[in-house]
DNA sequence: AATTGACCATGACAGATGTCATGGCTTTAC
DNA sequence: GTAAAGCCATGACATCTGTCATGGTCAATT
């Protein structure tokens, strides 16, 4: 009985890549790829598919919030595993959160993914042991909705003005958010605060 | 008479895979793998490589300065075929200017990438024309080496002072060289600047 | 009913940033 | 030998940024 797989990821050469190295597994079949996630799931109906492989960093709907999508309309039927090439404990923490079954990332060694994927399908839990241990002593995101929203224009360096305006607000409002989550994050500087937030996977 | 092939990417996933899809070719055989180009000069002559399929993002030795070394050494006896995640008409440019036949992107069609090979591997260059064009019209780097420095140094939101005292400057120096790149980038803050150049393969 | 916290806003202040003029030093090109 | 271009530096100026105090609305909690 093979493990029927579908694999979402928005660079067409690692998707190809990827199913490649499954497929010379005998248990596993890569039976579906996407680009992206809008499809996924009239796709795994179709296709009955047992575990969805999905990256998070792709156009339009991302792997996070598919994930949810996956857990709500078919619950434990599916087993989500999702890789990724940045590992962010915030990225870990939204995933399981998300009910995600797994969390890997790109540079993992190779025979890791196919064991990972035997393992989800078999009910159980795949998380690097690693980014488990940062991501609990990271804690949780302590930003503010707000707070993330200025930041994430930010990030492109964008001065006050420009930001107050895209976003409806006073300037003012803005230097004070922005004020506030650079205290948060300990950093000094908008654009520190906005990398830091990236990084933990925060935005 | 099958095709030798050595691949470097600092991903071991994606290393695997394309080892994978490219060993499902007849003709083609991925003999070696690197995670980053150290001791690509060594493995070359051991293993008597036909094509390097590098990337270009790695840590320590990266793709383009290990595409120097590699012409300089063997000339047209390896044939550079590189590969990466971000098309930037800087990259491109740098890589063609060190040697490199051919140049793709990881969202390229997975046929592509044997056929890229086969090409580079007869004498002749592979480039995707969309980049090719795209890299002419922009232009090559405005930029000055120093004003690359301070840039490199801004990413990160680092504040003047802190960037003079890194590059053994006066403060007054660094914001002016920082002056200088934002207005050949036509930006209006650093940040802006140094994503800008960024972008376009500067840095 | 009172409290807490997120949100929006204003005003004031010190310090950081971007611009410009100016000048000296060195290397390369004509 | 002179011009051009990159590099380093200083000082002055207007503007932007980060911080803080203050105060208001609203929704959720106690």
């Amino acid at each position: 009985m093979t493990i029927r797989i579908l694999l979402a990821d928005d660079q067409h050469l690692i998707r190809a890549g990827l199913a490649a190295l499954l497929n010379l597994e005998d248990d596993l079949d890569v039976v579906h790829q996407l680009p992206d996630c809008t499809g996924v799931l009239e796709a795994i109906r179709e296709h009955a598919i047992d575990v969805a492989v999905l990256d998070i960093e792709m156009p339009d709907v991302d792997g996070i919030t598919a994930t949810g999508q996956l857990t709500e309309a078919f619950g434990d039927d599916v087993a989500v595993l999702i890789l990724t090439t940045f590992g962010r404990a915030g990225y870990l923490q939204r995933a399981m959160a998300a009910g995600a079954c797994g969390f890997m990332v790109k540079d993992a060694p190779a025979e890791q993914l196919a064991e990972a994927i035997r393992t989800v399908h078999a009910g159980g839990r795949a998380v690097d042991p690693v980014l488990a241990a940062e991501a609990l002593s990271a804690g949780s995101n302590p930003l503010t909705d707000r707070e993330r929203d200025v930041l994430r224009e930010a990030l492109d360096g964008a001065s006050v003005k420009h930001i107050a305006a895209r976003l409806h607000l006073s300037a003012g409002t803005v230097r004070n958010h922005l004020s506030s989550a650079i205290g948060k994050t300990q950093t000094s500087n908008r654009a520190e605060a906005a990398r830091m937030a990236q990084q933990n996977g925060w935005l």
